[in-house]
DNA sequence: CTTTCAGCCTGGGCGC
DNA sequence: TGCGCCCAGGCTGAAA
């Protein structure tokens, strides 16, 4: 599902609801998740974060540490249930879930991974394609050395132009991509940020002017922020937990827009494919 | 080292 | 209705 401004939106929304509460207990009901580490029961819920693409909880219990980094990958989803049997939760009209995810009639628990558990309410880890990790620390995990996040005001256009040297052989898409240089921008920002900075996302890296990596460089934490700023982009399996949604779907300028007009320069839009991925941009404004 | 590409999963949507 | 095919906000690891 999500990119970095998905999973900022996710964290956000959700730490006000689950921060200070005690989980009682974690049931894994995937076996691809991995068990929890023994004994988990009674820790304390005292962060809700974004560490790349991954959502980082950070849990105490008698001042030692826990933390837990959740991959949502392609359809994960954090669902809050507040108070609610689930029985009850799939027969109330107010369960917007239901119609948003469009699973059709399928039932709807199948698909929960794991299920945390809280005093009078639930969290679950709901994830269709079941591509989600659950990966578990004793120390707080960092992003590795020499990874960037492009949200971060540590980002600057220094640092950038050393990873861009490290990848001028690569495609601006790819190297967009390198999660192990900037983490978090996906398939989606990939597109929105190359036609942000007029540069089509085929041409390689070396050859880029220093104007253009300037603009490159600049269109990262612009697009990414105005996407934050509206909850990032909602699809049909990306929600929040609270029934609300994102709107950054309504600025896409590229993404999914094949044939359509450009909206500044009215030619259609053209879709390719790289490294086996879905590619958009403007063939006159891009270049 | 690089690039390519099947694979991991499930389900929606489309054409026939 | 149903079947076969293509598509999907990600990433890994084997093969070339």
């Amino acid at each position: 599902m999500p990119e970095l401004p998905e999973v900022e939106t996710v964290a956000r929304h959700l730490a006000p609801k689950i921060v200070g509460k005690t989980c009682g207990s974690l049931i894994v009901s995937d076996i691809k998740l991995g068990n929890p580490p023994q004994n988990f029961k009674n820790y304390l819920i005292n962060d809700v974060s974004r560490l790349g693409k991954e959502v980082l909880f950070q849990f105490s219990k008698n001042s030692k540490e826990l933390y837990l980094l959740v991959h949502l990958r392609m359809s994960g989803r954090l669902l809050f249930n507040q108070g609610n049997s689930f029985e009850e939760l799939e027969a109330s009209d107010s369960y917007l879930e239901h119609k948003i995810i469009r699973i059709k009639s399928d039932n709807f628990s199948k698909h929960i991974r794991a299920t945390f558990k809280f005093k009078d309410s639930e969290l679950y880890f709901f994830d269709v394609r079941r591509f989600g990790t659950f990966k578990w620390h004793t120390k707080r995990p960092t992003l590795p050395e020499g990874t960037v996040d492009p949200v971060n005001k540590n980002f600057d256009f220094e640092t950038f132009t050393e990873l861009a040297n490290k990848s001028k052989n690569l495609s601006v898409k790819n190297f967009l991509l390198r999660q192990d240089r900037i983490s978090g921008i996906g398939n989606i920002y990939a597109s929105e940020i190359a036609f942000s900075s007029r540069i089509r996302p085929t041409r390689i890296v070396g050859t880029l002017s220093k104007p253009e990596l300037k603009k490159l460089f600049k269109s990262i934490p612009s697009i990414l922020n105005k996407a934050i700023l509206n909850n990032g982009t909602t699809f049909s399996d990306f929600q929040l937990d609270d029934s609300s949604t994102g709107n950054y779907q309504n600025f896409l300028k590229v993404y999914g827009k094949t044939n359509e007009n450009c909206k500044i320069c009215k030619t259609p839009i053209s879709k390719i494919v790289q490294n086996q991925r879905s590619t958009f941009f403007c063939p006159q404004c891009q270049r």
